[in-house]
DNA sequence: CCGCTATCGAGAAACTTATATCGAGAAAAA
DNA sequence: TTTTTCTCGATATAAGTTTCTCGATAGCGG
């Protein structure tokens, strides 16, 4: 069937091997051979048994006494999390969100490459933003089709994710990065990936409100 | 001792309630006086025990065939996130992430307050950006302690990120909303919480990778 | 007025994730 | 060469989170 066999690993496994990347990343350029895991623990304060199984899915093995050979992982990671060929994307809404992705230089690292940028508003079309045209909306479908785009970008407000979204599952669009913070509803077989600010802040005001407002005890650690 | 009771709870949950408050707001919009946890589990496709048992948190209390009231439900989550009256917060880092975070007007509403922003270089420092002005770096200290503030949120790149927090610390600065893809270490009683966009992108790019190079068997859900 | 149904809240069970333990292998030190 | 130490990988234990089950309560319809 597939040549590249993918592991399903958990939503927390997955979302520290970027953290492992970047670290094993500059470590590489530093010009460090081997890194066990133990070392990696250490960085991010991690017990070094959660890390040896977040790297088991990247099908990586390890030697004892050596640990992992850098360069070796840093491909095994980067297959694993599709970032080795880049993906090409579409964004639509062109505000402040939009523009600070399509001027994130470091994407392409990632698997991701947003070649166009969509929006309604008839002020932005025709503009560039760090040079990616800024398309009217009506012209995605059709784009996406010809373009076989498989990631959708949504930077618009709330109260228009939904109606975007429907236009990129329509346009053949297979996964949708929502920084809106809409509950967006998406038909089977299509995958959703929220990446919301709040959600983050929410955990950093509660706990900065349990610290001032007592005298701080039980706080979660990181 | 204190006043407001704010009780632990999982990180999990703490992520749950800023969406639940995004739904009640615009229901509350919309008029609606009462809501039940089945109504809001509809919306998100979560089991309604858990709504059930994050609301919890909060402290109100339901009342059976009826549900919640919807402005008091708000009015409590607001206050268990800290979200009630805004913290004050600098920001360091004047590039497009720094950017994008100093244009986004709903902080306000999510207890954050960007007083001012910083950087390190000098052809930045002296502009305003969305009506902040922008200082250099090395005012930070001072006017941190001056003014008070509890929040710093780092969107420098990530080598200087650890830098930055170290005089954030120093600052007295208590809590650290971090952009920047390094593992930063922080001494005991700081707070940090990393906003990593490259997690979420993982976890996408990951999922897509699966139902591309396979058949798309063993997806996980949302 | 009396069942019927929706909903809450509490406790138990199932599931998931993280941490600890242990044996084996490989380099370094004695 | 032998011993020590570090590290992997596997298994087992513990902790945490979600889901299920149940009884109680409040409105609704007959």
């Amino acid at each position: 069937m597939s040549q590249l066999k993918v592991r399903v690993v958990s939503r927390s496994t997955l979302k520290r091997l970027p953290l492992y990347l970047h670290l094993l990343e500059s470590l590489a350029d530093q010009g460090l051979q081997n890194v066990s895991c133990t070392q990696i623990a250490e960085k991010f304060d991690f017990d070094p048994t959660q890390v040896r199984k977040d790297l088991e899915a990247t099908g990586e093995v390890g030697t004892a006494r050596i640990g992992f050979r850098t360069v070796s992982l840093i491909v095994k990671i980067k297959e694993f999390l599709g970032w080795n060929n880049a993906h090409d994307a579409f964004l639509v809404g062109a505000g402040n969100m939009g523009k600070a992705l399509l001027g994130y230089k470091d994407f392409d690292r990632y698997g991701l490459n947003i070649v166009a940028a969509f929006d309604k508003d008839t002020r932005k079309v025709g503009s560039r933003i760090f040079n990616r045209e800024v398309l009217p909306l009506v012209k995605l479908p059709n784009l996406a089709k010809r373009m076989h785009i498989n990631i959708g970008i949504v930077t618009v407000p709330a109260e228009y994710a939904q109606e975007v979204v429907d236009l990129m599952v329509v346009a053949g669009i297979k996964a949708i990065w929502n920084f809106a913070p809409a509950p967006l509803k998406i038909p089977e077989g299509v995958i959703l990936e929220n990446a919301r600010l709040t959600q983050s802040l929410a955990v950093l005001t509660n706990n900065l409100t349990k610290v001032l407002g007592d005298d701080g005890k039980d706080l979660e650690k990181n």
